[in-house]
DNA sequence: AACGCGGGGCG
DNA sequence: CGCCCAGCGTT
């Protein structure tokens, strides 16, 4: 925050307010329907809920209902939401709830967390929607807005990442209008806050987020890191000419082995023919192709499979992006290492 | 084809 | 604590 913006919250509750939304099914003051949309939306998104949990109500009124249902009842009412253990657990803490909670909830997040399929975020959203409480949630679209906001650093499934955020989650929760600030804050998420291409001309906080500032929209939050890096695959084409030289093509700029010379690359060895013809306008006969060979970068693996063929008489080339090259002369190019590797 | 999603269960 | 899983939708 900066002197001149008001409160995080207050711009957010604003917001929330005139573009939020205000009219999903659950948007009511009756806590089972707020437990049930919150555990149905752990998992999956607001438009794929809504028939479900639609569904669920009609067949399912109050926890009495769904407690003394069978659990074959309450799976077929899941079908096709997937992670089924949520209906298990759903369904086991309706039973708990009426056989120790007289069948009512516990308002306080410290109860409700207790109830399986209730973790803290959760607890913290049903304390919030239905009983007014001042508690933070975390889910994915609030860590991303927070990361962002705050130019957050590291991903957030890392535990230090995500004490972070919840501290901040806390630090920034509104003295009133709990309800609207956290509902503004999924809604961010999903509408304008999304995970690619934001709209951050819409956003109430741009003012003094890190991230749009920074132009950093893309790198926060960080990605999950990966344990085991990419594998690409390409096709590196040997046309040779009549008088054995070598077919080259300056790589673009940007990316890997900008600005170097390098063999054309295909996207597999059935369209090199086509690419040959159409790009270079050279008719190729390939061989079969020769052994794969594998090259480690720091973020990815890439198999390399050379396709050897030939054009014949000699071919002008118009495009200073292009050219035929003695293989002596070769050793002067910069070339990248597995490129030069394989032309030897 | 890989990733993201909240919570639970495991070592 | 870190690690993995669940199932579907999105990219």
């Amino acid at each position: 925050m900066t002197a001149s913006n008001p409160l995080f919250a207050d711009r957010l509750i604003a917001w929330q307010e005139q573009y939020g939304r205000h009219d999903l099914p659950w948007q009511v003051s009756d806590p089972y329907r707020i437990w049930l949309s919150e555990v149905m939306l752990q998992q999956t998104q607001v438009g794929t809920v809504i028939p479900y949990f639609l569904n669920f109500i009609a067949r399912f009124p109050d926890v009495a209902a769904l407690a003394s249902a069978s659990p074959d009842d309450v799976l077929a009412a899941w079908s096709g939401l997937g992670y089924y253990s949520r209906a298990r657990n759903l369904h086991r803490a309706a039973q708990m709830l009426v056989n120790s909670h007289g069948g009512h909830f516990p308002q306080a997040p410290e109860a409700l967390i207790e109830l399986p399929g209730v973790g803290r975020s959760t607890a913290a959203a049903i304390a919030v929607f239905a009983f007014g409480a001042r508690a933070a949630i975390l889910d994915g679209n609030v860590k991303r807005v927070l990361a962002r906001w705050a130019g957050i650093e590291g991903w957030p499934g890392e535990k230090r990442v995500e004490n972070t955020l919840w501290q901040l989650a806390e630090s920034l929760l509104p003295s009133s209008g709990i309800a609207g600030y956290t509902q503004g804050l999924m809604d961010l998420g999903s509408q304008v806050c999304t995970r690619t291409r934001p709209c951050c001309g819409a956003c109430p906080v741009k003012e003094d987020c890190v991230a749009c500032i920074a132009g950093r929209q893309s790198q926060l939050p960080a990605p999950k890191p990966r344990k085991t890096i990419p594998e690409r695959h390409v096709v590196l084409l040997l046309i040779r000419d009549a008088r054995g030289r070598i077919f080259l093509e300056r790589r673009p700029p940007a990316g890997i082995w900008g600005g170097l010379w390098s063999l054309p690359e295909a996207q597999d060895t059935l369209s090199a023919a086509s690419l040959c013809a159409c790009r270079y306008g050279v008719n190729v006969d390939f061989d079969p192709p020769l052994p794969d060979v594998r090259h480690t970068f720091t973020h990815f693996h890439l198999a390399i499979t050379p396709l050897p063929g030939a054009v014949n008489g000699a071919v002008v080339v118009t495009d200073s992006g292009t050219g035929w090259f003695d293989l002596v002369d070769i050793e002067t190019l910069g070339l990248p290492a597995p490129v030069r590797r394989l032309l030897k």
